[in-house]
Parts: C-alpha cells; structure tokens; sequence
DNA sequence: ATCAATATCACATAAATATGCGGTTTAACC
DNA sequence: GGTTAAACCGCATATTTATGTGATATTGAT
C-alpha cells in the first residue's frame, strides 16, 4: 500500500487528486493540505507518507522551498512536483532540490495514479515536455568547450601533480625522476600553455582547458 | 507520416521491430540497417527518416559516435536509443552526443510506437529507470559540496586573485594594498582551509570547495 | 568597556618556483 | 643516416612563496 500526500492550494484539484487516489486499490490518501507550512506540522506527528505530490505556487514557502526542507528531514519520501510550470528554471531547481518526478498539471488522473506506481518501482515519471527540456539540457553545454593543448602524456603526469597540490620535489618522487626534470617538463608546458606559473596550469587544468 | 529508420544488428529483433512499424497507419519504416556506416550510406542517398531508433553496441561505429555524426549531418533527424545498457556513462554519453529518447530493449513494441509518437510531438521517451538515472544525476552534485569554510570577503577577493593567476604583488595592487597585507591574509586562508600553498587553494576553490 | 575578529602593515628568512643554458638517450619518421 | 620529439639530467640565479613574529586600527557583539 502506498502511502500518498499531498501539498496544492486548489482545493478543488486538492480533492478531486486525493478521492481518486484513495480510491484505488493500492493507495491511500488521507493527507492533503494546502501549505508547505502545514505539510511540516503534519510530519512531525504522524507517520511520512510514502510518495509527496506538491505544487509549486504555494501560500508562504514555496513548493521547491519545501522539496529541500522535507527532503533534509525525510529523505525517504519521494516528492512529485505536480504543477503548471514548465520553464526549465523551475524543473532544474526542482530535481536539484531533490524531486524525483515532475508532472504537469494537465496530466490525467490514471497518469498520476500510473506516475506513483511507476516511482515506486524505482522509476522517474516526468511529463514528456519536461523529460525533452532535461535532455536539452544535456544537449546545450557541448559546443562550449574544446580546447584541446597537446601536452604528451608525461607532461600530463605532472600537470596532475601540481593539481594534486604537489611540489616539484614531491612529482619528482612520484614519477621517480630527478627535480631538474620535473623543471624542465614544467618550462615545456608553460610554453606550451602559453602560461609561467603553477597557478597558472592548476587553473587551466581544473577549467578542462588542457 | 512518420518515416522511422533502424540501425540494430540484431536481425530478429531489428525485422520484428520494422515489420511492427511498418504495419502502423501513422509510420513507415523502410529502412533498416545493421550499423551507422550503412545508414549513412543510406542518408547520402535517400530521404532522410524522421526518427531514427539505434543500438549502441554495433559492429563497427558504436552508436554513441553514429549519434554524434548522424546529428552533426542530419540535425533533423531525432534519435532514440535502443538499447540493454542502463549504466549512467552510456546514457549520458548519448544524451550529450545529441540523442533525444532512450529507451531499454524491454521495452514492449507498443510502447515503441507510443515513445516514437511521443517524439514526434515535442516529447522525449525515456524507460523510467532511466528517467531515475538522468534526475539522479541532478541530486548528486548537491550532497558532494559541503565544505563551508567561512572566509571572510578579504579573504575570499585574495582567493579570486590567486585562482586569477596573481602573484603577491599584482594581488596587492588589484586591491590597493601592501603585499604584507596579501601575505597576512593568505596565512590565514591556509590556516582556515588546512592547507600549505597557493596551488591547493586554487584548486579547493576551483573544485567548489571553497 | 572589553573582547574577538578583521584588515592593515613591517621585517626577516627558508623554501619553492621560474627561467636560462647546457647536455644525453631513445624511439619514431623520412 | 639524419632529423625530430620526448624524456631524462645538471647547474645557476632571480623571483616568488611560505612562515614566523611582531604591531595598529576598526568593528561588532557581549
């Protein structure tokens, strides 16, 4: 049996979600309030529920407030933003506050029933316009970077060692080499860089510019 | 219409999935090819699909490459991936290569035809398993960086000043101060950060540690 | 009013780094 | 067989960093 709450200011939506819900044969719904604020009240005293579907527009905190704050205190609960925004600003914040699903309002009640189950089983509904901004987002960063240095792969050891935070005398043990070539490889990278100090190379190296 | 292409070299699996396809009122699929060197011979030629779905594991070209090519010579053409991996590399590697769905090869031919459906309008059918992996991805970066080390604004302008490649002295002179002051306060982002040298500070503050 | 933290500055010195110039050996390439 | 690039080593020196031990002024909190 699947425990379900619910957090959405519409009473009409509110109970229209939580009569179809604990109709079913394998939810219960007995929890849906309005707020944030009173969803936290709710969680001090009884037992959690199993699955959270929460708005976004709220009175007080707001939806993606509330994912972190009950998340911190509940992890076990796994939250369904369930709303009419589908800007990727809100959706990123919302799965970076730790939602595990995101739906839009217009999403049919079997839909929702079939979203629970399908978290449940280890899933991640989302609604396909917002599943397609979330790969986007995969799709932008690409053509950013692609820098590309060619350092030989020794000089690469030793830009590591410095990213490691190692001094010239600390690389040479690890390589096994003399300080003098450490020197030497590191004058051969700065020229190749177009750098002259460690600073310099720990930066580039940590930017994903080598 | 919507025009499907196959690249899979599974041929039982490949013929079952166009013939199924093929028979639906609202799609053709023609093409089917048993790696990315045939299709693109294909594309060179031929109207280009609408959709195409694809296997990673091919002979020759992996399908993580075909993606990269196919998409950088036919934008048009969507992607989905049809696949048995379900580790997070492979998916990501696809994603950010340019695939726009991805989908397990569990998944039933209906619910092929439905995530092509999807596709075709502004969707991106993903397997929830999946799905969880992508959100996943979202939540990890969170709980990593916790580090909190309370510099104060001084301190944290001389941090910038090192990450920026500054010595001693152009650090001073960015901010109008003497380079005994520059060193003070840098004794004391050593201390706070447990650390002995510009190189680790660098590269805590570039790792988000800071 | 006192205390703690911050920001500022100074002097001194050891250690590390940056840079110049020189070299040998090895493997790959034409 | 000569050329080239890479990896290796050494010595010298100027600059920069790291660190110690001071001190003063300002500010916000107790």
């Amino acid at each position: 049996m699947i425990e379900v709450g619910i957090v959405e200011d519409n009473v009409k939506i509110r109970n229209l979600i939580q009569r179809y819900l604990d109709m079913q044969e394998n939810m219960s719904c007995k929890i849906a309030v309005d707020s944030v604020e009173e969803m936290l009240e709710y969680l001090k005293e009884m037992q959690p529920p199993n699955v959270l579907l929460m708005d976004i527009q709220l009175p007080g905190m707001s939806g993606i407030k509330g994912i972190e704050i009950i998340k911190k205190e509940y992890p076990s609960i796994e939250i369904i933003m369930l709303t009419i925004y589908h800007d990727s600003h809100k959706i990123f914040d919302s799965l970076v506050a730790g939602a595990s699903g995101y739906l839009l309002k217009h999403t049919s009640l079997p839909e929702i029933k079939e979203s629970i189950e399908n978290l449940a089983e280890g899933g991640a509904p989302m609604s396909p316009q917002i599943a397609r901004k979330v790969i986007q987002y995969f799709n932008q960063p690409k053509p950013v970077n692609k820098p590309e240095s060619d350092l030989t792969a020794r000089e690469q050891d030793i830009v590591n060692g410095l990213v490691d935070g190692l001094s010239y005398k600390l690389i040479a043990d690890r390589f096994d080499i003399s300080i003098d070539t450490v020197r030497a490889h590191i004058r051969n990278i700065y020229k190749k860089l177009h750098v002259n100090s460690k600073a310099e190379v720990i930066a580039k190296s940590l930017r994903g510019e080598i």
